[in-house]
Formats: C-alpha cells, sequence, structure tokens
DNA sequence: CTTATTCCCTGATTGC
DNA sequence: TGCAATCAGGGAATAA
C-alpha cells in the first residue's frame, strides 16, 4: 500500500536511473480486465511513451509523475500493490508483471501489481489527474491554516478526513493511525472539534510521521517493495498499526482496533483523546 | 455542500 | 483436508 514515504522512497531511487533515458520500448498488460490507463487503449498508451525521454521523476500526494520531452506527463498512481522495479535487462518476471519499459541504457523499468488496481495516465497536463489533491506535507504546504480549514464545521471523523487527499495529500491508512497517535488524538473525533493547539500537533505529528517513515525506505506490511525489490523498514517502527492488543508504546495500555470510515483503526484509548 | 457505501481486483487468511 | 467467506485499502463512482 504505497503511501507518500512509499513513493517518495521509489522517486528518490528513480531519479538517478531514469533521468535522460528515453523508452525505447513499452508493453502494457493488453488483455482484459486491464490495467487501467489513459489513453484505455494499450496500444495508443504505448505509442505515447515510446521514443520519449524521461526527464526527470516527480512525486505529487501518491502520484508519480515523469515529464517526457514532448511536453507530456507520464503520470502512475501504485495503488494498493502496485510496485515499480528497476532492474538490468533480464530481471526477475513473474505473471504480474504488467507493464514493462525498455530504457536506452539497456535496463528495464517493470511494473509488477497483483491486484491490478494501479493507473497509468499519459496526459498534456498533470493538474487533469493531480488537480484535485490537497497540500503537501513534505513541502511546507501544509500550515497550520490549510489543516485548520480542512477540518473545521466538519463532523466526519478526523481519520476519514485525514484519509481524503482533496484536503492532505499523501496520507493512507497506516500513516493516519500513527499520525494521530503521535498527536495524542482520538480517530475518531470530529474533525470540527479540533482545537487550534490540537490542529497545530496534528500538523506536526503528520510531519514527523511521514518523515520518520520516509528515512526507513516506507512501511513493508504487506506486498510494498522499492524499486530496487526491497522491503521497507518502517514496519518495525510503527506505534499502533495493527499493533491491537499490544502496549501502546506511550502508556502500555492495549491498542485498540476499530473501523473508521470503512477502514481498520487502532488507537490507544488512554492516550489519545 | 456533506457523509456513507459500493466497486474494482486477487492472494492470504480465517472459519467450518 | 477442502472450500467458501472474509480481509487488505486507494480512489472513483454512486447514493442519500
Amino acid at each position: 500500500m504505497p503511501e507518500l514515504p512509499e513513493v517518495e522512497t521509489i522517486r528518490r531511487q528513480l531519479l538517478p536511473l531514469l533521468a535522460g533515458r528515453t523508452v525505447v520500448r513499452a508493453w502494457l498488460l493488453p488483455e482484459a480486465p486491464r490495467l487501467p490507463a489513459h489513453p484505455p487503449d494499450a496500444a495508443a498508451f504505448v505509442s505515447l511513451l515510446e521514443g520519449r525521454r524521461l526527464l526527470s521523476v516527480e512525486r505529487r500526494g501518491k502520484y508519480l509523475l515523469f515529464p517526457l520531452n514532448d511536453g507530456n506527463v507520464w503520470v502512475v498512481h501504485l495503488r494498493m500493490t502496485g510496485a515499480l522495479v528497476h532492474s538490468a535487462a533480464g530481471a526477475t518476471e513473474d505473471r504480474f508483471v504488467r507493464a514493462r519499459f525498455h530504457l536506452d541504457d539497456g535496463s528495464l523499468l517493470l511494473y509488477r501489481d497483483v491486484r491490478k488496481l494501479g493507473r497509468m495516465w499519459v496526459v498534456g497536463d498533470p493538474q487533469q489527474v493531480v488537480g484535485k489533491l490537497g497540500p503537501e506535507p513534505l513541502c511546507e504546504g501544509l500550515t497550520a491554516e490549510a489543516l485548520r480549514s480542512a477540518l473545521t464545521r466538519r463532523r466526519a471523523p478526523v481519520k476519514a478526513l485525514l484519509l481524503d487527499q482533496r484536503l492532505v495529500a499523501g496520507l493512507g491508512n497506516i500513516y493516519a493511525d500513527e499520525a494521530l497517535h503521535e498527536a495524542g488524538l482520538s480517530p475518531l473525533r470530529p474533525g470540527g472539534s479540533l482545537s487550534p493547539a490540537e490542529v497545530e500537533r496534528l500538523r506536526q505529528a503528520i510531519v514527523r510521521v511521514l518523515e520518520g517513515a520516509t528515512g526507513h525506505g516506507g512501511t513493508s506490511f504487506f506486498a510494498y517493495v522499492d524499486a530496487r525489490g526491497q522491503r521497507g523498514r518502517h514496519q518495525l517502527h510503527v506505534r499502533v498499526y495493527r499493533r491491537q492488543g499490544q502496549p501502546c508504546p506511550r502508556c502500555g495500555t492495549a491498542v485498540a482496533r476499530t473501523r473508521v470510515g470503512g477502514r481498520s483503526t487502532h488507537y490507544c484509548p488512554a492516550c489519545q483523546l
């Protein structure tokens, strides 16, 4: 489940490997059910990439953006089980590889996605895809004022609001739970009930959690691997996610699990108020 | 406008 | 041992 730290880890690894490279040949799973892509026709999609040079690797929220030398932008979202693994020709292939990108240095970028929930686009303006995303937490875009306006007068649980990419870009289920624990706030609190001091605590917790996880190369509870095919290490450092029944690292109370907004939610019932 | 629910997709896990 | 039901969750779509 790549969230911001996982996608940022992949971006940093891919940048030196892909910048300046030309896509000499591309292949996209052609048979149904297909990998969702835009344009939807696999041949048309491939033709927009072949022969183009990748100028850089950028990230917006959980989206990877690859600006092309013809002005278009290749956009990838890994969703739940997507992975972009770069390796020399002869890389590990299995039945879950859904797309291949051969580069002009002989290397190969494999797109692997067990559940085929990931998506790709080639668009003239990336705003078509990422235009509605909220502020970036790690680029000083997420100010206290921005977070306050996202939560104010909202009755939905703050956990559900943190998962809404239009309010804050990049948080998923793991880091929403972790940030709320770090801030000492219950995931069940209505968004609008947070005081200005609590909003600021939450903002700082979001930044700290995302920076910490990025420093650990992301979290690998499930299938996540980085661009080198390696697992992240942050699952060794989580405080509440998937730790129900185990002691809260802050107060020792057993971590609870419930459902918020249809998502499993983990929190300490004693010190998250 | 808001909030809640369903769907996509398949391997791993759980229940009987 | 086998098979079916459930779970994992990001985001779009739909319903209320």
